[in-house]
This record gives structure tokens, sequence and C-alpha cells, in this order.
DNA sequence: CAAATATGTCTATTCGTATAGACAACCAAA
DNA sequence: TTTGGTTGTCTATACGAATAGACATATTTG
């Protein structure tokens, strides 16, 4: 009995046993079958009823997460954690590549619109020019792994929705207009509850944690190119920065 | 009325409008002092009944985030955002310094064990060399900010815990060793919800959430010195990493 | 096949969450 | 002092969350 769980806490012992499961156990399973411990045994572990623990899973089992087996047991379908690395030239198809299967950008919409300030103040532009909003969905082995929001500035890059279409990449579009390189200016990193949008784009089960970038990427002087928000499903992403002491 | 918020999921209405006031509402006010709009404007808002917001404002008033003055309204009284840099050579005295007033860190507990598979590994010992660990906490203007647990070779660091209660910093407790210098070599970064004691140890609220990194700081020479997990409260910390293009 | 073990379903009860309305108590400004 | 707006408290109701126990049904193993 780990008793990790808080009662009153306004957040649901189930949810809480969920974001566990997901996040602990699902990555430490010794059956080499990928079947997890028992009900009765997850209760006991947890110190709850068995029908707690059963809503847990069938939420997970929603999600696509895990299957239960009748009469059998509880199976692990996949294992959705991947480390997303933070690195100051890191592409998205750099980072998960080797990790995952599917890493294409999926284009959602795209529109312009003046600039809030916050993505002004990222992209140094005066507040209320014009910029092009693309929002993206990204996935990883057919999952979805970040839903992310980025700007231009709409003067410059106006057909960029029309290359990250074609392409899938940021990257590659950003070629289009000439930038080799960019890189990774600033990051700010915070996590909260999962907004209705994010649990249906990002297929999490309802009441989840999400992940949330701000970051600005930059050419090699320092010239701001890119506003970029990211949501990340935080039970199946874990950031990683590794820097290089010998700079 | 911004429907952000889900039913049916798992996490109170109340806990995700509490979540909402922490984190955004109380950056963005408008009023001059910190009055928060009333609770039947609040109700309108997230779309809910006005007992909600009120469940959602007496958690964070027994958090000490808030003052409600009856007849009149809800005051901010303090506004505890703060951005905690994870540069290579970030100290937390460093970042926070000019953020926040009192900067120390608290010896909690300090103990020998061995090490586990994590840890070894982050230090670069075999599993079960005995480690020094340290508990500590570190607060920002007399609130909890970090709750840190810390591993060090024990056969060289013996008596680190020592010298860290007497300064409160990790840095100059090295220093007594003869390290004048190091670097944060790796960090990974995940979400999860605050357990019980972390609840207790930084003061919030059941149900919030923490960001949690795990960090491995080393000598310039990359020879592993302290293997770090340190859990920061979601709702007041943002993490940031700010890249040197030009390197 | 039989036994042991696992998940699936049902009923019942208790407590937390959320809504609804009414009214009291209090404060600030006209 | 009066008025309007705000928070505080109370009652009542409905639904979700969690517990408890019993039993059905399916699978695996001996």
């Amino acid at each position: 009995m780990e008793q990790n769980l808080q009662r009153r806490s306004g957040v649901a012992l189930w949810r809480q046993i969920a974001d566990s499961i997901s996040s602990d156990i699902v990555r430490n399973i010794q059956d080499p079958n990928g079947k997890l411990p028992g009900e009765i045994a997850l209760a006991a572990r947890y110190g709850v009823n068995r029908h707690t623990v059963r809503t847990a899973l069938r939420a997970l089992s929603e999600q696509g997460l895990l299957e239960t087996r009748h009469g059998d047991g509880t199976y692990v379908l996949r294992k959705p954690h991947v480390v997303y690395p933070l690195g100051r030239r890191t592409r998205f198809s750099d980072g998960i590549g080797d990790q995952a299967g599917a890493k294409r950008g999926r284009l959602v919409s795209s529109m312009l619109e003046p600039a809030e300030t916050n993505v002004a103040l990222g992209l140094a532009l005066h507040p209320g020019t014009q910029v092009l909003r693309l929002d993206t969905i990204s996935e990883a082995d057919g999952y979805p792994m970040t839903r992310s929001t980025s700007w231009f500035d709409a003067g410059r890059f106006a057909t960029m929705a029309d290359f990250f279409s074609r392409t899938g990449s940021i990257t590659a579009a950003l070629k289009h207009y000439g930038i080799e390189d960019y890189f990774r200016k600033s990051t700010r990193i915070h996590a909260r509850h999962a907004t209705t949008a994010e649990i249906a784009e990002l297929k999490l089960s309802a009441g989840a944690i999400v992940l949330v970038t701000h970051a600005v990427n930059a050419t090699p002087e320092g010239e701001p190119l890119q506003y970029s928000i990211t949501r990340f499903p935080a039970d199946k992403v874990t950031l990683s920065i590794e820097t290089d002491i010998a700079q």
C-alpha cells in the first residue's frame, strides 16, 4: 500500500490512480507480456476499493493504453512514454525519431491575426502586427504527442502554411524562405490541467495534466523567427535538457 | 464565460477554478489594489454556481494566496509566480535572487543509504554504493518554492550535511571539498499531482500539480557530483531555459 | 474436468461535489 | 444615512465518487 493518494483534494482517487498507472506502473512493468497486477492487488497497493481501481483502468482502456481480458488480466497495449529533448538545436523529428515510428506534424488550422502581447514580445514585433498562426499536432507511434500553436511574422512568412502542409515540418518550410538553420532561443515550462480542447486533440482522458512550453526560435544571429506554445501529455512525455559542459 | 472546465473528469470544478485563478487571473489582474473579480462575476465567467467559486477561493485563501474581506471583495496577498532558470550554471539563489526576498535552503533531513538504480546511474556509481541523501526545502519570499532530494557519493562528501546546514547552500558546501564550480549536466522534467507529503511540505492546496526535475550536476570535467530530484509547485513556478545562441 | 484466479455486473450505502435560492452581515460610495 | 454591491451562512436537492459485499462469467493451470 503506497499511501500516495489524497482524499478530499478535488482530484478523484480514480484519476490519481490512472495517472500513477500511466506514468509509473506501465514503465516499471516486470511481466514480459505487459500484464498489469490484478485489480485486487492494485486496490491493496493503493489502499482503495477494487471498484475505484476499475474506474481508473476503464479510463485508461478508453484512452487506448490498456486492454482488459475477461478472466485473464489487464495488459499494456503500448508504452507511450517518450523523452523529448529541449536542446538548442532540437527539432521534433530529431528528438523523437529514434524512439517511435511516425513523427510528422499535421496542420490543424492556419490563420492571420494581430499579434497579442506575448507573441509580439517573443517575435520582437509591435503588438497588433499581423502574424501567421499555425496550429499543429505531432504524433509519435500513431499517438498525439504534441499540440502546438506557432506564430510567424506574416509579412515575411505569409505562405508558411502551404509549405508546412506539404512537408509536415517547420524546418523544411523555413528552408523555402532561405533559412537553413535556427535555434531554440528561450523556453519556459509550466504545467496545468488539460482543457477540454486538449483532451480531445491529444486523446487524453479527462482531467489529465499537460506540460506546456513557450518557446522562441531564432536565427543564429538571434533574430526571432517563431514563437510557439506547445502542450505535451504529462503522463506520456518527459522533457529533457542535456548540457554540453565543455562549451 | 470561458468554457475551459470539464465535468465528470475526476478533477473537481472547484480545483480547476483554483488552478486557473492561481496561474492566470492573479497574473493578469487589472485592479491596482489586487482586487479579484467578484464571486458572481467569476461564477459567470466559468459558467458555474457561485458556491463552486467560493470553494475554490476558500482553498486558495487557506493556502495564503488570497484574502477575502466580508462585504468588500477578494484580494491577492502575494503574486507567488517566479521564473526558475535551468541554465547550465544555475544556482537556486542566483535564479530566484532578484525575484524574491529570502532564498536559502533549509535542511529537512540527511541520511546514508545504498544507491538505488536511478541514483547510481546518475552518479556513475555501482548500485548499492553508500550515498549521502539530503532532503531540503528552499523558500522564496517566505514561501516554499522547491522540495529537493539530493544524493552525493558518501565516500567523498560524508559531512556535506553539516556544511549545508550552516550555509543553506549546496554551492558553499561543495567549496569545502575544493569544488569551486559545477554545472547542470542533464535535466529531465515531468509533471504530476502532488503527493500528500508534498502538499504539506510545499504548503499546497490538496490536488495541486508539481513540476518534477531529475538533474545531474557535475564538475567542469563532466564528473557527476550530485543527483537531485526537485519538486516545484506548478501554479507558482515556471521553469526557464535561455540558450546562448552564439556559443 | 475441476480448481483457482481473474474480470464483469449488480445492489446498497455514504460522502464529496455542484446547483439553487434566500437572506443576513458587511463595506464603500453617493 | 441610504443605497448598491459584496461576502457569509443556511437549507434543500441531485449527481458523482468511493466503499462494501455478493455473485456471475471467463481463463488458465493442474
